[in-house]
DNA sequence: CCCTAACTAGACCGATGAGTCCAGCTTAAA
DNA sequence: TTTAAGCTGGACTCATCGGTCTAGTTAGGG
């Protein structure tokens, strides 16, 4: 998992070496899946856009269902990985907490606002009807980044930073209260949001969030 | 007079009026779409489920996009008014403030949770990049919605029961409190919810925005 | 330097589905 | 009863697309 990160360049990638071709195909059956739908996408404009002969497709993946599953747990995977990350710096190091939690928000709004993250959800409301295993891989990762959040604010519960009882709740409640305002302004994930919205948004979650699980002042 | 005089067809709704096939095939279009997406849905299908000639549908409606349009505006208009008269619920008749908000949160999660409502977000997503116009209208319900939640709330915290600045975020994030925590349990729309699992959304949902927007005790 | 496995370009098949057309039937209204 | 508009069923056209196949090309390991 450690391979070198270098995306594919689109078009005319000459990328003679014919190990990953894979990636290739991967990234391309991203883009297109993503932008026509997968009924829509055609097998043929995948091979093109990875600069690949259709037949290289199929060898590599048996055909178009496999494809979809495979470029799914690929892109879950590196969501999943990116949003850990982020959840990870809500350590109690001292400071001031509510720069804190402004600060994981925002890099959580970051992750959920990125093109790649978007069009995922996307695809996977498009096609989670007919693929229903897709439902599951997304939804592992959204649960297991919950539950390192409700960690994290277990701890700091514990440290008297925050007054909660269930760490969980609150986990998918700062979690909704990112992600549905976000939603909103990005319209559905259909358009890109500024920083400095998702800084506003991020502060107003926040807000909120304190307003409600701050440790009683006296 | 005459019902049902012929049982020759294969006999799904013998609405013998002729009248309304045109609701008939709208709530055939609707079914199939949502099951089987845009792409995949087929006329025949969807004339053979309405019980009708696929002549028929052509004959209403032009083509499929039309009919998906058409299907989309019906949906949304009649997702507005339950929406909306949940929200009218939301008036200060002088009773216990956190049971009243109990109540419309229980109601408006009903609605969230319909599965004409889920199916209908589910197919906006999947259809969305194709057919932007979708979005404006759902999008439209949506915002009527909140605005019309926020004037509620503006108007218990001028009576004091409340104590928020910003009436918009609040309804916004009333909306996310409850959507979020609603979607998760529902794996984004694909099975239902029982109703005791809504209320105990609705119930998180309000304590959290009790304590944030609750009056200081002072 | 050659052999093999991966790759390429493109033809090809079969299925599916949008949209049309038509000839005959049903019903509401004149 | 007549008429016209709507409806029916089904055949038909045409385009698209998943998947296969083939014949020739490329590249790297031994």
């Amino acid at each position: 998992m450690a391979e070198a990160v270098t995306l594919a360049g689109k078009g005319l990638s000459r990328g003679r070496g014919r190990i990953d071709k894979r990636r290739a195909i991967l990234d391309a059956a991203f883009g297109v899946f993503s932008r026509e739908g997968y009924a829509q996408a055609g097998v043929d404009a995948i091979a093109a856009e990875a600069g690949v002969a259709k037949a290289t497709v199929y060898n590599h993946f048996g055909d178009k269902e496999t494809l979809l599953r495979e470029t799914f747990a690929a892109l879950a995977d590196s969501a999943l990985e990116q949003n850990l990350a982020v959840v990870e710096r809500l350590a109690d190091q001292g400071g001031d907490l509510r720069t804190l939690l402004e600060d994981v928000a925002f890099r959580l709004l970051q992750c959920h606002c990125d093109d790649r993250s978007r069009a995922l959800r996307r695809l996977l409301s498009a096609e989670m009807t007919r693929f229903p295993d897709l439902l599951d891989t997304v939804q592992g990762v959204s649960d297991r980044v919950t539950e390192s959040l409700a960690d994290r604010l277990a701890r700091l519960a514990l440290a008297g930073r925050l007054s909660l009882t269930d760490p969980l709740v609150a986990a998918e409640q700062f979690s909704a209260l990112l992600g549905g305002p976000a939603d909103k302004r990005s319209r559905l994930g259909t358009r890109p949001v500024p920083d400095t919205e998702l800084r506003e948004v991020a502060r107003a979650a926040v807000d909120t969030f304190l307003k409600a699980f701050a440790p009683a002042p006296a």
